[in-house]
DNA sequence: TAGATTGTTAATCGATTAACAATC
DNA sequence: TAGATTGTTAATCGATTAACAATC
């Protein structure tokens, strides 16, 4: 077979098949591809087809053992070890967002997406901590991100501010970004983006409104 | 032409095009599907699909009109009339988008999703206030989607509760959740359901970081 | 008129589904 | 062994793209 790039449609399913395997994995050590499917809304042969990229992680007749492949998916999601996470822009979003991942991280041990730093450029702000987390200025960022090994990282500054904050992210190496900011981010193939847009999302049901 | 449902795909364009033309309104009168797409990451024979599913909205050799345009694309998105939207959960996520909703609703005077009442259970936000919202119980749910119009929602609450509350949205009357919760939610068909689950984009995201 | 750009058709591409031989 | 369920192939479905006649 020749080699294609695995589609984001097929990865985006992953997460949502941790999550049942997480939530099922108390009651049971083996799964089929037809209840993992009914679990994360998803056609079985879909979830076989899903899995199969990536090996053969099933016995015929049986199904998948649930540990095992919570195991797998995490490693090719790459949550095996720790992934250092900074968030930019401290606003009541951001301070909401950075709460909820501190305590997440504590508490949920396969939680490994750790909120290592902070960043603002309002000068009350930078040099004071939340939750224990250091706010930095937003100019240190490139020394920071090398420092602290910081690979991913949540926007959560106004939408004017977005494009140039994204820009000095990528200058500083961080390799992919959730962009809670209403703005088209543009960025080279390098960095990875994903919308966490609210606006978007809502004027999307809008459409499904009736009367 | 037989009649066929329009994609999901294609309504999720329509609020990238509905912002990139409150972009460039101030500086010009018309757009050609070549730059719309270019500012929304669309190529133009794609935008040009997209808006002959609704009519024929431009002029050849000329492009489409902005203002005509925005205008047209906010009535097929219900968003020329105001939307009356709930949010469930006063924690610290449900309050800062609150804020956030509350204030762009204020000064953004095309931003017709009008944040009208918060629900929570606990004893001590009931009956208060937020930025001038009132807080009810989520017991009095049902009474007051139908008595203040309520059309859509913003599920905020912990991941435990978030199945049964959107269960109570929906008898409720409720036609479209915009799901923070990371719980997967079964509903049944009538009701649309949106997810801003971080912890999915994250997990996702995590996939494309390399070493 | 000449140039630009639409709306639409047909071609292509990619993702999902159905079916089934292999095998636990 | 008989039943269940995988991994995979081929068929189907749907979405995107390319091309172009129509026309501003």
């Amino acid at each position: 077979m020749t080699w294609k790039r695995i589609s984001d449609a097929v990865i985006r399913r992953l997460p949502l098949y941790l999550r049942v395997l997480d939530d099922v994995k108390e009651k049971q050590t083996s799964i089929s591809s037809q209840e993992l499917g009914d679990l994360a809304g998803v056609r079985p042969a879909l979830v076989r087809k899903d899995l199969a990229w990536f090996g053969e992680f099933g016995k015929q007749g049986v199904g998948y053992d649930v540990a095992f492949l919570q195991n797998e998916l995490r490693k090719i999601l790459h949550l095996n070890e720790p992934i250092h996470m900074a968030l930019v822009g401290v606003g009541s979003l951001g301070r909401a967002l950075a709460r909820y991942h501190h305590r997440r991280f504590q508490e949920d041990s396969l939680y490994t997406i750790k909120l290592v730093a902070l960043f603002d450029v309002d000068p009350n702000l930078v040099g004071t901590t939340l939750d224990g987390l250091p706010i930095f200025h937003t100019d240190e960022m490139a020394e920071r991100v090398e420092e602290m090994k910081i690979q991913i990282a949540m926007l959560t500054v106004p939408a004017d501010n977005a494009q140039e904050t994204a820009g000095a992210l990528n200058d500083a190496g961080v390799q992919a970004i959730l962009n809670f900011a209403p703005a088209t981010l543009e960025l080279p193939e390098n960095v990875h983006v994903a919308s966490a847009d609210v606006t978007l999302e809502l004027q999307r049901l809008a459409y499904y409104i009736e009367k």
